[in-house]
DNA sequence: ACCGGGATGTTCT
DNA sequence: GAACATCCCGGTG
């Protein structure tokens, strides 16, 4: 029989199987800007519940020094949360149907967030796959594209406007959605790219994502780095 | 593989 | 009234 030796096309993340870690992040590491954040969430945990995962991919909003950014007129109901401390979480509803859940960073007065966009899962598969599933048509899914997009993880983990500015550094709450840093540097040198499904800004390159990673939202790297050798 | 469109409702012009 | 930090499905090569 020939049994798939997927060797290099699936090439597993360095920090698969790690604990996904209890302490919360250091807050003083968001009160950056946001550009500075975006990489260093990277490897980060976002957890809820009992579900949680590892950061692959995220985006960068400058507020008002961002035309793309919600916060980029000003402050209003939906965005007030950006204009809070570093380390809450804001959420918005998209599209008439979507969640996006964001890390509020830099400091407090300031708009700024970074955009979680994929996780790779850790904990609690069942339950994220049950959250997707519900309500939907579809009959499986795989662990891969369980938190693979922005509404896709939110509705993985069960996030929704309810956790609109939230704490992720209360170490008190281990029900609610947290930040937790599991001791995994983050990639030395990440992908980055520009971010998706904007109009605006479009030159800007503030995606940012794990290399190679195959729980990263849109298509895989199309080249992991200096890759101009093999076929 | 790639592209096009529909779902669905809040926010801002 | 248009845009929207999206996703999924179905059509076409």
């Amino acid at each position: 029989m020939k049994r798939p030796s997927t060797s290099s096309a699936e090439a597993a993340p360095a920090w698969r199987g790690l604990r996904t870690g209890t302490v919360p992040v250091d807050r003083r590491l968001l009160e950056a800007d946001p550009l500075d954040v975006a990489p260093r969430l990277l490897g980060k945990v976002l957890a809820c519940g009992e579900r949680s995962g590892r950061i692959v991919e995220v985006e960068a909003y400058r507020g008002s020094a961002d035309p793309a950014s919600h916060a980029f007129r000003g402050q209003t109901a939906r965005n007030a949360t950006m204009f809070g401390r570093a380390g809450l979480l804001y959420v918005y509803f998209t599209y008439g149907m979507h969640w996006c859940a964001n890390v509020v960073c830099g400091p407090e007065g300031e708009a700024a967030a970074v955009m979680l966009r994929a996780l790779e899962p850790v904990t609690g598969c069942a339950q994220m796959r049950a959250a997707r599933m519900k309500g939907g048509r579809r009959t499986s899914l795989a662990d891969r594209d369980l938190c693979r997009g922005p509404a896709n993880l939110t509705k993985a983990l069960g996030i929704d406007g309810r956790c609109d500015g939230w704490d992720l550094l209360d170490p008190s709450d281990a029900l609610g959605p947290r930040l937790l840093d599991g001791g995994v540097a983050p990639p030395r040198r990440p992908s980055r790219g520009p971010r998706v499904g904007l109009s605006r800004a479009t030159a800007e390159q503030w995606r940012f994502w794990v290399a190679g990673n195959q729980f990263v939202s849109g298509r895989p790297d199309a080249r992991p780095q200096g890759g101009a050798g093999g076929t």
